[in-house]
DNA sequence: TAGCCTTATGCAACAAGTTGCATTTGCCCA
DNA sequence: TGGGCAAATGCAACTTGTTGCATAAGGCTA
């Protein structure tokens, strides 16, 4: 169900198609949620016939028509239950940690790149939230409720990737 | 292909029935995977069909038998190509935080008892740690190197809940 | 003594996510 | 002038995870 209910928060916001959405994921959405195309494009024409969404093609010369995909009456009303109640904890999986369990099994060297390519993985993403900082969120001060409310999420996904990336190094000096 | 390696993890420690690891996963796993009883039967029968455990049943009288699986050496050389393999980047999916994007349609009551109740899902888990602590790693220094990995993943399960904790309690505050 | 919890297993249907492949045109770079 | 990338869409097959239901016996508790 999640991810229908970011497409209707992403399109309640502002209508768009897939391909738009898609580069909002990469963009800005960066840490709250990731999908391929092809799941997108599946969810939206499900959504559409389930009553959701209308769907406008925009013929385009030369190009694959664009079909723009807005919220309905009833797409609303869906948002508006799924804020409305309580998500379930989500299940906790963590393979890395379980190569820990591993130890012996494990070898030194592969050990050494996979931590060495994780914590740049992390950093990585530390990159990403700071652009997203920048161009979304560059007076914090200057900000509305409703636009502090994200702003807030950034930056706990920032908080949490440098935990991470702290104890990568520790465990890393260990050795 | 996680799950299958996080049970060639637990099974290459300690053979076992699939209710065994179903209790190792509720109780010193709990911050390293999670699976429905379901699905671990289920994976453990196919890991059986495709030559990596082997299968004893142990009659009880008066209860279902119990299936006791054992890797196999083709199971053991499975474990060690997914150790020595990189893991795929894990992709963010945090309903949570799309739900701040809809922060003017969260009803406010909705929003203060999901984060309530969210942040008591938080302590329940360190509680959960602290149990797990307790129980297996008392005496941090007196740990072997292939002790201590383990105990870093439980440290930093503790270090992320605690970030998240202190985040939703300045979430909470700031209305 | 009826009803729930624990032990112990599993099937079947479904939902969600991944992987591989496919199309069409324009633009940029070598 | 050939090759890849970007824009824009999608189908089909597969894997992984969830939900609902089922069985069967003993022990605990109201």
């Amino acid at each position: 169900m999640s991810l229908r209910a970011v497409l209707l928060i992403t399109l309640q916001r502002e209508p768009g198609t897939g391909y738009d959405i898609l580069q909002r994921f990469k963009a800005g959405l960066a840490h709250v949620w990731q999908a391929s195309h092809q799941q997108l494009y599946r969810e939206l024409d499900r959504m559409r016939s389930d009553g959701l969404l209308t769907c406008e093609t925009l013929p385009q010369t030369e190009r694959p028509d664009r079909k723009v995909y807005r919220l309905t009456e009833a797409g609303l009303q869906a948002l508006d239950t799924w804020l409305a109640e309580p998500l379930a904890a989500s299940p906790v999986r963590q393979p890395l940690f379980a190569k820990f369990f591993a130890w012996e099994r494990w070898p030194e060297q592969a050990r050494r790149e996979e931590l060495t390519a994780f914590r740049e993985q992390l950093k990585e993403r530390l990159t990403t939230y700071a652009a997203i900082e920048r161009e979304w969120f560059s007076e914090p001060q200057a900000l509305t409720p409703a636009q502090r409310a994200p702003w807030h999420t950034l930056r706990l996904g920032q908080r949490l990737t440098e935990t991470w990336v702290e104890w990568v190094e520790g465990v890393m000096e260990e050795e």
